[in-house]
DNA sequence: GAGTGAACGATAATCATTCTCATTGTACTC
DNA sequence: GAGTACAATGAGAATGATTATCGTTCACTC
């Protein structure tokens, strides 16, 4: 990244210049309605543009350290991303690993949601419950 | 795991009879004050007594599963597990990887926590806020 | 004590992610 | 406009946690 002035947007966040490829990135994120695999993501942008896969890496980083996006863990260990617009919480079932989406965030509500000791600048959050779905609480004994 | 008779414990879930090593794993995640990775916990059980690595994560399966255990991913992709007794919850930062406990969980306040239309047997939650640590963010831009 | 199936250990295989390094692109200066 | 500096990129190798395989061992039942 080159020098800038750093001009502030609106948001408070402070606004980089993104590169070709890490505005391509969010688009495609942007454009999803579900969160997407680094290697999804790869395998989408393959078909319209040559990009390393490396690239992807690294323009997932960038936008993910400057608040544009999220990153969640899926059961199966790859990371999921998805642009940083409205809180995203879910159910997750620890047997089939099928994640459901909850449209209500209850630490919205919260009267006092933040007293830490610690100087931190917040991004996001998530929420996640972990369990088992109704089929499989029959399978697991 | 041999047919039992379930009884049940005082909590609601089933008591299912642990193997020798899987319940050698739940005594080690007990005994330390910590969330340990899978590789740490065969290291650390490697010194008591021979045991595979397959074993390890085979118990940490299990163990999980039955709803004793807890894990979650930390920052550089590996789970850490910890036993599900306390809420567990963090300050993580995006830049350094560091997580730093918050001993106060705002979930348990809630009056109405859990609407969803899923049946859905919850064992656990986890809330985590993602951004960056005071020194990281001098060092983004 | 024999039979049965789950649990085990060692090791190979998998696969997302990160690293390396040579090349290319992009300001900025003169 | 040429030259310079450095970030960004792409291809492919390397890493490392996790999972699969497979022959052996253990625990329980009859």
């Amino acid at each position: 990244m080159k020098s800038n002035s750093l001009p502030q947007q609106d948001n408070g966040h402070p606004m980089y210049h993104l590169t070709r490829n890490q505005q391509a990135v969010l688009d495609v994120l942007h454009q999803q309605p579900h969160p997407l695999s680094a290697q999804e993501l790869y395998g989408m942008m393959r078909q319209q543009q040559a990009i390393g896969l490396a690239t992807v890496y690294r323009a997932l980083e960038t936008l993910k350290l400057h608040g544009l996006i999220r990153s969640r863990t899926g059961t199966n260990g790859e990371s999921l991303y998805s642009p940083v617009l409205t809180d995203q919480h879910y159910l997750t079932c620890l047997q089939c690993g099928q994640s459901f989406p909850l449209d209500h965030c209850p630490v919205q509500e919260l009267k006092a949601p933040l007293q830490h000791p610690i100087p931190f600048k917040i991004y996001y959050h998530t929420l996640e419950f972990f369990g088992l779905c109704e089929p499989c609480t029959h399978q697991v004994e």
